[in-house]
RNA sequence: GGAGCUGUAGCUCAGUUGGUUAGAGCGCUUCAUUGACAUUGAAGAGGUCACAGGUUCGAAUCCUGUCAGCUCCACCA
């Protein structure tokens, strides 16, 4: 053996070899209860992040229960991220000056599809360089056919149970890239803007966008205002720019009596507090902003100008009428950011697909509640029924060609809507026309993402979804707790009347050495496979998990994963000096059962260091059960360095003999195999130079019989 | 504005139902050594556990408040 132990020579080899014996896929054994996770799928078009790389918490609980004897499947897919990777393309058709309106539909997609196709692998491969043993021969696809049918067996059974409804609602809309945003793809940022003093007949009120008072639909005050009172309920007339005009006042709590003039005119189809009131008093929504960002006919001769440019010409227009009684211009506040390109959001109304969420909510709150479904830690808990329990409405529609689409077409002569599986309709179903068009808008990525456990095991092997569903664990980042896990309980518990996991383990995220997020914009973004390359597999697995609490945000620290490192070469000098004391005749004979080794033990000193392994042993599996991963590594590392090295190697060195070396040896692989699911790559290369022909990641676990 | 998390050694973090002298890694100091490993070994310094109250025989741990950092949600015309 080398002095130094190399990763290079040894990590790309062993995993190699384990996917080509194919101990990756999971041996069904009727009548046994199985271990099973599915992955949450990457992005297939992007690069792994260092989040990605906390996925070895999967690995490890896998890899356990592998050892264990239970049937043990992780299943890996990839996600096409839809919004995401879209972007992504229109900035490489961009660079060959093109865009995506010199396409059609089916051809843009077909174009992504080819993208991603070509990108895809490189997400695969650096899952095999993390060691994640991973049953390739079942990957999935968030875009393949068999999954689309099943999501659009959930839309269509979600509609027919009448939880799907078409409304109207202000989405954030970025006009540059002509498509709606979700709340959370909306940045906010600090502004200064002109606020303007406008009048309104009797009333004197203030706005920054004084370009949608075409689309005011009422005025709105504070109903305790002892100022306005007497106007509530009242039509008041009004002098504007295109000339004399009739609104009616409202009071609504919404109004906050201390801003500007405490008024406030209201503009439902353009505003989402102003559509919040307008729907409790049942105000008209007037849209004259266009999905283009242009003025509409309803703004008259203004009609055509950008909003911007708009604002700038009715207000000079409004000064010459003398409308305008001041303009404040150190008025700062925040207003929404496409996340994508910086422009302004404009809230747009439009016709989406939502899904009722209450009577799915109700149940997934019940399956915590009662323990169906364990969360750890358990202190997000908290945030999923918070969640839960003031949940709103979804809207699953999105307006983008990479996604699944919308599987509904539209009558045009009476407007009825057919939800069909597979081909399109003939004709519709109220009226016979023939003239129907499919909706051009996709699901929101969350929505097949919120059946992935199902969908996956559904379309997969025979008998895969019978077996393994539901799952054991969901293990993924707590930042997603909401958006996808609470999501995949409400979906998979709709559809599957199961759970679709048993318990749920939230890791933390890992931020740059000073703690702060990673992030493109901040350009502090460390690729997780050149540390893996740099320190190995092994040691950036154990980092990970080393002296961090599940759940717990890291700094990517480098003196841990140094320490890491050396810590694989401790293992492998501790085998080396093992293999160099080979007594002759002796046989690496692995004594699996300690209980065993302890009655072939012959030395006082050797029997104490067997109960001592025993109790590591109990502890080890404990701690793993209980997903404190953490304290796992740290014990091991404890007791492999400053106990078994640091003490016992240093006690049997000057006497040892036959019946020394066999406990050594044993116990050693004991800590090897103990090791072996947070450390594959180095533990399994020492033990089949130990053990030639036998393989560690399906040998047995300790005091553990198949 | 609402909610949540975090605050422990110079740095990064553990501390599992409250229970002796609060731990680890890195760094630092002293010494040893080429003997499995200098990616080593031994010894050591270093902490009013953010702050202020409270509960308790006993608090880093439980409660209240304050301060600081982070995150999520909502969002002001």
């Amino acid at each position: 053996m080398d002095k130094v132990y190399n990763h290079k020579e040894v990590e790309d080899k062993i995993y190699e070899m384990w996917e080509e014996k194919g101990f990756f896929l999971p041996e069904v054994k009727k009548g046994k209860k199985p271990f099973s996770i599915i992955l949450p799928p990457p992005n297939a078009n992007a690069p792994l992040h260092f989040g990605h790389a906390m996925y070895v918490i999967e690995d490890i609980l896998v890899r356990f229960h592998r050892m264990k004897g239970t049937p043990s499947l992780w299943l890996p897919g990839a996600d096409n991220a839809g919004f995401e990777t879209q972007f992504v393309f229109e900035k490489h058709l961009q660079e060959e000056g093109k865009s995506r309106f010199d396409f059609d539909r089916d051809e843009l997609f077909g174009m992504i599809m080819e993208f991603v196709e070509k990108n895809r692998g490189g997400m695969e491969r650096q899952l095999r360089k993390l060691g994640f043993s991973l049953d390739w021969s079942r990957m999935k696809f968030t875009l393949d056919e068999d999954v689309v049918k099943v999501v659009s067996q959930t839309f269509k059974k979600m509609y027919d149970d009448s939880l799907i409804y078409r409304a109207e609602r202000l989405v954030n809309y970025c006009t540059f890239d002509g498509t709606s945003f979700s709340d959370l793809e909306v940045v906010y940022q600090e502004r200064q803007n002109p606020l303007y003093y406008i009048k309104y007949g009797p009333l004197v009120l203030a706005t920054t966008r004084p370009e949608t008072k075409f689309g005011d639909t009422g005025v709105a005050v504070h109903p305790t205002d002892a100022r306005y009172k007497k106007y509530i309920g009242k039509e008041i007339e009004i002098e504007t720019v295109l000339g004399k005009a009739k609104i009616k006042v409202v009071g609504d709590e919404a109004v906050d009596p201390e801003f500007g003039t405490g008024v406030v005119k209201v503009t439902p189809a353009h505003d989402f507090t102003d559509f919040e009131i307008g729907k409790r008093h049942d105000l008209e929504m007037k849209q004259v902003i266009g999905f283009d960002g242009k003025m509409n006919h309803f703004a008259g001769k203004f009609e055509g100008l950008y909003a911007k440019q708009a604002r700038k010409e009715i207000i000079e227009e409004m000064k010459k009428k003398g409308l305008v009684e001041k303009i404040d211009d150190k008025y700062t506040h925040r207003i929404g950011l496409c996340y994508k390109c910086g422009n302004v959001i404009e809230p747009l109304p439009r016709e989406q697909w939502f899904v009722k969420m209450a009577p799915l909510a109700k149940p997934a709150i019940d399956a915590v509640k009662k323990g169906k479904i364990k969360i750890y830690p358990k202190k997000f808990e908290k945030l999923y029924f918070q969640f839960l329990e003031n949940i709103r409405d979804w809207n699953i529609s999105r307006q983008i060609v990479w996604g699944i689409r919308i599987p509904a077409w539209q009558c045009g002569e009476c407007r009825n809507w057919e939800i069909e599986l597979g081909d399109a309709p003939s004709k519709c179903s109220k009226c016979s026309s023939k003239n129907l068009t499919q909706d051009q808008d996709t699901f929101d990525t969350w929505f097949s993402s919120s059946q992935w456990p199902f969908a996956t095991l559904q379309t997969g092997k025979q008998g895969d979804y019978e077996y393994f569903y539901p799952t054991t664990v969901m293990e993924t980042g707590y930042d997603i707790l909401r958006w996808w896990v609470a999501r995949m309980v409400m979906v998979g518990l709709y559809i599957t009347k199961k759970v679709p996991f048993e318990n749920v383990v939230l890791h933390g995220l890992v931020n740059d050495p000073l703690g702060k997020k990673m992030s493109k914009s901040k350009g502090n973004i460390v690729n997780p496979l050149e540390i893996v390359e740099q320190y190995g597999a092994d040691a950036v697995r154990f980092a990970l998990v080393f002296g961090t609490a599940l759940g717990n945000d890291q700094a990517l620290s480098y003196p841990k994963l140094d320490a890491s490192r050396k810590f694989t070469n401790k293992l492998w000098n501790i085998a080396r000096f093992i293999e160099m004391n080979k007594i002759h005749n002796s046989q690496f004979t692995i004594h699996n059962s300690l209980k065993d080794l302890k009655t072939a033990a012959e030395n006082k000193n050797d029997k104490e260091w067997i109960d001592k392994a025993d109790k590591l042993s109990r502890e080890v599996t404990e701690d793993i059960e209980k997903y404190n991963l953490n304290y796992a590594a740290e014990k091991l590392y404890e007791f492999i360095w400053h106990q078994f090295a640091d003490i016992y190697v240093e006690d049997v060195k000057n006497r040892i003999n036959e019946n020394s070396y066999l406990v050594l040896n044993s116990i050693f692989l004991v800590l090897i195999k103990l090791l072996h699911p947070i450390m594959p790559f180095v533990t399994e290369e020492i033990y089949q130079r130990f053990n030639p022909g036998e393989f560690l990641i399906i040998s047995d676990w300790p005091n553990e019989q198949k």
